[in-house]
DNA sequence: TTGTAGGCGTTATCAA
DNA sequence: TTGATAACGCCTACAA
């Protein structure tokens, strides 16, 4: 015989308190601005009720919604579920939620910023290069933009935030890696080059190189599409040439485990013959035969530092006019693919 | 000088095609029941203004959220972050909206009740087994349950809608993989004895055994605790042996890729000396030396149908009164490291 | 078929 | 310091 409970509301706390709902309210969000008695019995109201403050109504008053919207492309991928995993710390250190999405419709930019005008999120976290930010922002003349910081390898347009790391710089310290080894017959197994933030990959191998003024031989200049298959074709170009470099970097580590395990059916053995080194640091690396060295993404970084520039934005902490670029460094992990010439 | 652009509203809308809100209103949600001249003026009027409906107002006014909060321990795992994949896709295909959530404050279970009742979300999808149903459901005795799915290995409580894998039958196939193989020796390197649900995979194991008539040899039987360090360990205990099985089933992947590490250290080849099979799937097992025989848990088909119990139990298609347990099986993934006896 | 009116629960403004 | 009031944008009886 217990009676239909519905959710209790402002008005109930107030009642049993005997104050105004606008007390209420105020000890809330300001409780300084009450008197220490009243406040006190209205948070003994609280809990005695039980209230919990209804998040649509005041979103609706306050026309913002706490919430964030992080788009991916595929959280089932590694790493954009650890890059969520950063993102949802940050977010509600910062007492925001986070809704993801991954299926965007017909037309991704328009639901996107649907979203946004829905009031359902404050701001946008953009892990999804195939996105047109343009179309996001609305055209470009027109109104002010929504808060948005992207990160993603190819970011084409500067006035938008994003948070990168900085590949040129990691790519070369991936190459001093093999040079400080002792390394002097270095190859590469370049990156997909239509992607900007990846081409840098290739600069950063050449200028490493160019420093130690070492000559970068054209036959050890592979092009792979980062997936394990041309990692293997790449293993059977360098089975097929008379002289071969005794060292490899890889754009990435699913291409480097191809190479390995091409090379290691030949009877070419990793580190012993070659020293390969990746990038990425992906799940995998830890456990491929041998163990892969690489350049680790700080994944969780990023997703930190866009989830606190992005609120920052929200809050007007940042200006919004004034484009926030943020760069970060890849970590060189060592296991067991390099080794001393 | 463009003029500030609010964000349109109904009553704008209903403005610029010369009706009333309702009957706006109307158009977006019933169609049907609006003339044909004025719905498509109404249409029109809707696309020139822009208009996207406000979720909070209608939340509010609904009492709905159309979102789902999923509670997971830890994103970043890969486990988790697939099932999160299939809760996307299934719930985007309803029209609803997914909140991620990790990290659930100093007590979780009152931090998720009051998160459904402040109309975020409409529903809870409980994917971490720390966390209490009784707990969130409100003491025994009162009120109406809310609209809950767990989908974890141990589900205490009956009366909570659950999405479970059937490990028994999942556990006992993998053993008569193995039989099938001609294996007479079968070992198992156990997986923690505390969780019922990974219990059952001892159970399955032995059943499988028994139907074979072949002996559970306690020298064979080990336990783990799903890490790779205690499938080292348990390769050391086999080493240690005058007489090794010639087959094993581990409880999960990680322990699986210990044993096989540790055996080849000392010279026994996996599958040459002992054929391993392992449980889950992980996305190592592909990669493994060699790739791992594994039963692939159906983690993404788990947050589909978690999902879809789910909204159905919100929107009234299923019974809440009644729970709803679903039972899911594992599939056999056949690679290197089982062969015939 | 369409319009009017009221209220969902909250907070900001203004007055007391 | 506190309270009354109005408004945020939407939906749904009810009335026309």
């Amino acid at each position: 015989m217990v009676p239909i409970r519905k959710t209790p509301t402002i008005q109930d706390v107030a009642r049993q308190a005997n104050v105004s709902a606008a007390t209420v309210s105020r000890v809330l969000s300001s409780p300084d601005r009450v008197s220490k008695t009243t406040r006190e019995r209205v948070q003994a109201a609280v809990s005695a009720t039980g209230y919990t403050i209804n998040q649509a109504a005041r979103s609706l008053r306050l026309r913002n919604a706490r919430t964030i919207l992080m788009a991916a492309p595929n959280i089932g991928n590694p790493y954009y579920s650890t890059v969520l995993d950063g993102v949802i710390r940050a977010a509600s250190e910062r007492g925001y939620s986070v809704l993801v999405a991954t299926r965007l419709g017909q037309d991704p930019n328009r639901w996107l910023a649907d979203y946004l005008h829905s009031n359902r999120a404050d701001g946008l976290l953009l892990f999804d290069g195939s996105l047109d930010t343009f179309g996001i922002n609305g055209s470009d003349e027109e109104g002010p933009n929504l808060p948005l910081v992207a990160a993603y390898d190819e970011i084409p347009d500067p006035r938008v935030n994003s948070v990168l790391v900085d590949n040129r710089a990691a790519a070369a310290r991936a190459t001093r890696h093999l040079i400080e080894l002792g390394h002097t017959r270095i190859g590469h197994l370049m990156s997909p080059s239509r992607n900007k933030s990846l081409h840098e990959r290739r600069i950063g191998f050449e200028q490493a190189m160019q420093e130690a003024g070492l000559p970068i031989r054209p036959e050890w200049m592979m092009q792979g599409d980062h997936s394990l298959g041309t990692g293997i074709a790449a293993g059977e170009h360098l089975l097929a040439q008379s002289e071969r470099p005794t060292a490899l970097f890889c754009g990435n580590d699913e291409m480097a485990i191809g190479v390995v395990h091409r090379l290691r059916l030949a009877g070419v053995e990793c580190p012993r013959d070659l020293s390969v080194i990746g990038f990425d640091d992906i799940a995998v690396a830890a456990f491929a035969a041998p163990p892969l060295t690489t350049m680790r993404q700080p994944r969780e970084d990023i997703g930190r530092f866009a989830t606190n520039t992005l609120i920052d934005i929200i809050e007007g902490v940042i200006p919004a006019d004034e484009p926030v670029h943020v760069t970060l460094r890849a970590e060189l992990v060592l296991r067991e693919s390099t080794r001393r010439a």
